[in-house]
DNA sequence: GCGACAG
DNA sequence: ATCTTGTCGC
């Protein structure tokens, strides 16, 4: 693998991102994650699993689950290149298309403005959220400790994000602009859409995929 | 040069 | 990301 033709990839990516709110109505909200075999492991057999839930309730309407192989190890900032072909694999053979995809881990807080759920939402041209449960590039300072409360991540004097407190006296998550909506659009989808720390779309993926290994796959 | 570094 | 039950605390 050529990081820095990867890394040429990415920079043309992040020109391609929309940083507007592109969509008439959100109804229903999507969740994906992956969990592998053998995390160390390169290659290892991985599941992806997408979860869509109505805004209104926050209960699932939709879940489906793919299974596949990765090929290319972890190395930070370059997370794409591992999980996104499961991702796009779970979203395309998928009956129902939420309005909006949270994706795990940065939209355009990353060192060349484009993160997985950046990549994600240009390469399937679809409303996408990065929703990440640890800081990979900017500054900030700690929000208060109440839910709903958020604090700027920045990078040179720039916002490229929000460090969101989603459960009073609970650690924040940091939100992003993945494509097609804006910063502020993107923490009030988060804020509405979580119950617990995580968002429920993201949170019931995760769940979905539990379940699912310890039943129906064999 | 050294440390940090989504999942 | 994953190994892992009960347990402590709001």
């Amino acid at each position: 693998m050529d990081l820095e033709e990867l890394k040429r990839i990415q920079i043309e990516c992040a020109k391609k991102v929309l940083q507007t709110d592109d969509f008439t109505e959100v109804r229903l909200v999507g969740g994906i994650d992956l969990t592998f075999e053998d995390p160390k492991g390169n290659p290892t057999r991985a599941w992806a699993s997408l979860v869509v839930v109505d805004i209104k309730t926050l209960k699932k309407v939709y879940s489906h689950v793919v299974e596949g192989t990765v090929d290319f190890p972890y190395i930070p900032t370059f997370l794409a290149f591992r999980e996104l072909p499961l991702m796009e694999k779970v979203y395309l053979s998928a009956e129902v298309k939420p309005d909006v995809v949270f994706i795990d881990g940065q939209g355009v807080a990353h060192p060349r403005g484009c993160g997985i759920a950046s990549h994600f939402g240009v390469k399937l041209n679809c409303v996408s959220v990065g929703v990440a449960k640890s800081r990979l590039f900017g500054f900030y300072k700690e929000p208060d400790v109440r839910r709903g409360s958020w604090s700027p991540l920045t990078y040179r004097g720039r916002t490229i994000g929000a460090v969101v407190r989603t459960k009073d006296n609970t650690a924040p998550i940091f939100v992003s602009v993945g494509h097609r909506i804006s910063l502020n659009t993107a923490i009030e989808l988060v804020l509405k859409t979580s119950m617990y720390r995580v968002p429920e779309p993201t949170r019931l993926a995760h769940n979905h995929l539990q379940w699912y290994l310890r039943n129906s796959c064999k």
